[in-house]
DNA sequence: CCCCGAGTTTACGTTAACGTAAACGTAAGT
DNA sequence: ACTTACGTTTACGTTAACGTAAACTCGGGG
């Protein structure tokens, strides 16, 4: 048997509150099992809960984050399906790669600023001596 | 003389509406000049548009944005400033660096999912050549 | 002089993403 | 049997980030 977790099980490994999970359900994100009431949550649940996190990291909307999940959950039985999967797939990804793009941009930027900084450091530096 | 802009030059530039240029200003993000009552942003004030917006597509709040954002305007007169803005610049870009191993994730994991597609449409399409 | 387009302030409305509280169920420990 | 911990639903509250509408100003054209 594959291990299952309780709502505070997730709520404590991924630092959110049970009633984020429980908004992430009604929402059409996850879809756990029930044990009576109780909410079950398989391996595959508990993936879709981090795929969605990590969406919210990366400044997507629950909306969002939904329409690229539920890609990975897709049925894919036949090739016309398979197809246009790979189209759809193609189309998140462009959205990915801009991001990578504004994401180096602004690594890059903060690193140069970073370094004229430094160098600013290094000439305050190299004066006080001088005046010793 | 730089070159200035209106609101609506800018609005119409990022695609946004002059309410949300209004909003960031209201915020703290930007504080362009005036003539009267009409507000005149410099190139200066379009870069720091321009920085909200990627902050904003990279998943930022503006309050967060502004943290970033200021740090690029701060006054680093002295070696101390200089060594504080360091420190501060170096929490900002783990941040971003942790985005990156998210966004860097998401973009291999799509990929594989998307080459195990490939390979079973190209199974699909061998077999469908075999029953001709 | 009047109007038009562009800009302004003020203020209330809206949406997403939860927070918070109430009222209740259930299983385990003492 | 009582408490405690954890879970549930329902429903109203809150915050960020704007949208939307009203009422005003102001410089230029006809």
């Amino acid at each position: 048997m594959e291990q299952t977790f309780s709502i505070s099980d997730l709520a404590r490994e991924f630092d959110i509150t049970p009633r984020t999970i429980r908004h992430y359900e009604a929402e059409g994100l996850i879809a756990p099992a029930r044990e009576g009431q109780r909410r079950i949550y398989s391996g595959r649940d508990r993936v879709r809960l981090a795929l969605v996190l990590r969406g919210k990291r990366l400044g997507f909307s629950l909306a969002e984050a939904k329409e690229i999940i539920d890609l990975y959950a897709a049925p894919q039985g036949e090739a016309f399906q398979l197809r246009t999967m790979l189209e759809k797939l193609d189309e998140k990804r462009e959205m990915l790669e801009d991001k990578r793009r504004d994401l180096d941009a602004a690594i890059s930027n903060m690193d140069k600023y970073a370094a004229r900084c430094r160098d600013r450091l290094a000439e305050l530096e190299s004066r006080r001596e001088a005046a010793e």
